[in-house]
DNA sequence: ACGTCGCCACGAAACATTTCGTATAGTCGC
DNA sequence: GCGACTATACGAAATGTTTCGTGGCGACGT
């Protein structure tokens, strides 16, 4: 159970909905994806992963309620490290390269990249 | 053809492999990947890549000689755009930060990043 | 009570991925 | 030519993903 597999893209899509919503029916999720998805498809993908442990099912009402089981954040993590894991030799830091070569990076992004390469300076300046 | 689809995981490693040998042979592949693939499931695989227009065939001999259609470089542009599309509501740099704090970057990577940072720094300072 | 509607469960089709066995044929040494 | 070895091609099973239809059940209005 610590090692939930890795979110297809349809689930991935459905967690997108639940993390932004918070929570939600299925019909909640389904009118977001209203464009890629009939509701009964939604419903499929929410009962498979409740199996798989991708989102917890409240059914103490008749309709019941889907959360996602992981945090936005982590299941991030995750997926940077097996997207390293798989194509970047395991180094997330070429990853993070290759990403920040892709586009043009917003300034508060970059303030937090900076302060992220100051704090890690600051620890090694801290080692010595 | 601009629009390979995504290599799969299966794809992605026997990728790994050309992208290390430069060319080679089924034989060749399948010796790297000896614990996890039984020789006929990498040729079968190369065969369909070669169908998929991920990887290119020279068959002028009889043992046939296999190279990655597109580098390394460029897949790996693939998937973080397509990472970032699918769990970073497409921002890059967000998925960028997410990876560097994962924490497992070396002193090589650090200087890097310093030297992409600061080169991007330049470009402000000019834009003035 | 009855019809209608929304909801969930289930099954199954359609498709993709991954695996490997078997068939077939070229090549080399003898 | 014959046998051993290696190569590709092909088919098909096993598994995973995505799709949606149908059926049954409860709630609600009239």
């Amino acid at each position: 159970m610590p090692a939930p597999r890795r979110p297809t893209d349809a689930e991935l899509a459905i967690l997108r909905v639940l993390w932004a919503l918070g929570a939600g029916t299925v019909r909640e999720v389904a009118v977001e994806l209203r464009r890629e998805s009939a509701y009964t498809t939604v419903l499929k993908l929410l009962q498979i992963m409740t199996d798989k442990g991708l989102v917890r099912r409240d059914e103490s009402a008749r309709t019941h309620v889907y959360r996602a089981a992981r945090s936005e954040r982590a299941t991030q993590r995750q997926l940077v490290r097996d997207l390293a894991d798989r194509a970047f030799g395991g180094s997330a830091a070429r990853l993070a390269l290759q990403a920040l070569a892709l586009r043009k990076a917003s300034p508060e992004e970059l303030a937090e990249l900076r302060g992220w390469l100051a704090e890690r300076e600051g620890k090694r300046e801290e080692a010595r």
